[in-house]
DNA sequence: GTGTAATCGAGACGGTACGTCTCGTCTTCTG
DNA sequence: CAGAAGACGAGACGTACCGTCTCGATTACAC
């Protein structure tokens, strides 16, 4: 995953000698990535099926990622980029609900979903990749979420005493958690259930609060 | 995993011929993939090491399994019997936050945790494992979570348009969210956050609900 | 291979107690043997399928024969008891042309043949059955060709001079050969070159020889 | 088998990508396949005994080879070559003797002894070993046999009714039934009277053949 | 232009684990 | 109480990927 650090300066910086690397064979790996996953999940997305069908070798696969996680993290990264913007002047319960709204969308994506859910179950049994999912993926959004929560407390929309990290997996949790299960259906509807349940209990006036959910 | 549908009146009833089961070789097939979990996660605990670990020939793991992942599940079951009931006469948040703290007990025994997240990884590549997983472990826990937060609504302590099935979420996706991801620590304190923030929601008056967080 | 020399004086002399062994099992296993290398010689006669062939528990075949090839072995002398005699006052040419005449019929014959193949297979990597087949088959036959030609010796049919022991290999190893390498066909013509051209070498006098092996 | 159809000219002309074979490999493996031969025969040279012996991977030799028997043939061919040349100017019966002296000679090394026992125990129930056994070891050396017991009707020295088939059966058929039976000793002295008294017959004139067993 | 150096594809390599098969032994229940 | 049914430990089978390697061929900058 570290190579993929690589910014615009470096271009003109310490250009490396020889062939410089081939942008078709990046653009063709992840995509075949994708594919791969889309179609069959890990299981189908060997490190072979996906060097095959993206006309590349295995070498020029490992040259680049360590693993097969990390292709397909960077894959899934590559379809995501500016998902973390958040509109401004939105409320508390908006703002929850318009992140919320954009990961269930994403995750709706017949590519997205199955890359997430392969790359959460190679997590668990590879450190690195669960490493680079915490890092690259899950804690730019919690931050964000965070200071959404933290301005709410601020501008006394939402209680002083709540614990920011917990609301944080509160209000997350359950998309990934339908993802990972598949035991219920993860739309609009659920997303609006989600944080209006969850809302109503971190507002400090709670009158009349379970009508709000809808 | 089919074995386990064996009730009581089989026993007596059609005898199976032949020599049967060997319940040495059972137990030391799942004690072998919980120890192997333990130590290394799904990557540790192949079928080959399991058998060897446990003295046991591979053919008579296949005979009773169809997978690792159906063996993992069966371990993970066999230490987890009873922990479904719940004590009489509990308010819905404390009824909620037992289920969630007998949940969180639970994966955090060295050996069950990781036998969970394997499992759960598994089942993102394994259909079968992932409707077994739901069916036999999912199901009825979250039944008897539903059972409570309806009585909870007759009884007048949850509001009246609540998701029941949303609220299900809520209350344990958290807790897998921080087992499969590993983001932040899986303790006492985050259940009793996670009830008290959610239950001030679910309150019909939620007077002084952030206090209640504890 | 040992109790199959169980005959029937025994039967009256040292009663063993208990139930006896079931004549039925015997012959079902004999039976099936044959069949399943007639079908798709050793490689599908394994000892599984034939005691299920058989309808017999695997248990019962060990307890009477030691290897799968002792049963292939005793299947085929059972077709073969008394293919041994040979008529009396045949000349020398005659007598042997007999014997591979006889030879040759029992391994055209469709299960017979697949049998012995079967049998030379395994005695290749079985030394118990490689034994047990020179000593129970090809012994027997080898005498009394050896006899055979001894006695051509005696009446001046055949020169002094002659090796007994290689005779006999040049009368049944061209069978054999053909047989075990299927490079020719294996009939009566070949039958009669045979013991022709070998003749006109072990008659004394060999004039016009060649025109003898027809 | 495959490629050992390769010929002179392909070297040079149409390279083959990708990282070529390894000759090591291939040298080591068809040596382990014959240490493991003569050490316990084809029971003992498993497809795994060979590869761990050779310090090579399974997958290398299927690869390369489609079954244990074509590695065990071409081990076999790879130690004899050229064997298949008699010198010129010799008499039927010296060139008889020179090409069955030669075979036994050859059965009689330590290595190719047992090699040619375990093909022809495979050969008995592998009819893809069966055939490249005949076309590839005995056909040649068939029709080598043939054409001198056919130059020795043109000569005179054999009768011309004699079926040339039939002799080259009689010629090398007795060695293999000794080899593959063990029955009797595999010498010079056999290889003497073997052909010493197949010749007698197949002489025109056989006065005094019994003598000319030598 | 011509080197030169890192890229690329192809695919062989030593490994490991897979899931299946048969072996020969054993254990239990049934007729 | 013999025997069928079949579970068991053992281990080979042939396959699939793993991650590494060795090739010849291909770029594209640097001289």
């Amino acid at each position: 995953v570290a190579t993929t650090t690589v910014t615009g300066d470096q271009v003109g910086a310490l250009r490396r000698r020889g062939r410089p690397r081939s942008t078709r064979a990046r653009a063709a790996i992840l995509a075949a990535a994708g594919e791969l996953m889309l179609e069959g999940g890990m299981a189908v997305a060997s490190m072979e099926a996906i060097a095959h069908r993206a006309g590349v070798s295995k070498a020029t696969i490992y040259r680049w990622w360590p693993s097969r996680g990390a292709v397909a993290l960077e894959g899934f990264l590559e379809q995501t980029r500016d998902t973390s913007e958040i509109p401004e002047g939105l409320s508390t319960h908006d703002a929850l609900r318009f992140q919320v709204g954009a990961l269930i969308e994403l995750l709706q994506d017949p590519t997205c979903g199955p890359l997430m859910r392969g790359l959460i179950g190679q997590a668990q049994s590879d450190a690195e990749i669960a490493r680079a999912l915490r890092e690259r993926w899950l804690a730019p959004r919690r931050a964000i979420a965070a200071e959404v929560v933290r301005s709410g407390i601020e501008r006394g929309e939402v209680g002083p005493d709540i614990d920011v990290a917990v609301v944080v997996d509160q209000v997350f949790a359950p998309v990934y958690h339908r993802l990972v299960f598949g035991h219920d259906r993860l739309d609009d509807g659920f997303a609006d259930r989600l944080v209006g349940q969850l809302m109503a209990g971190l507002r400090r006036d709670a009158t009349g609060n379970a009508t709000s959910a809808k």
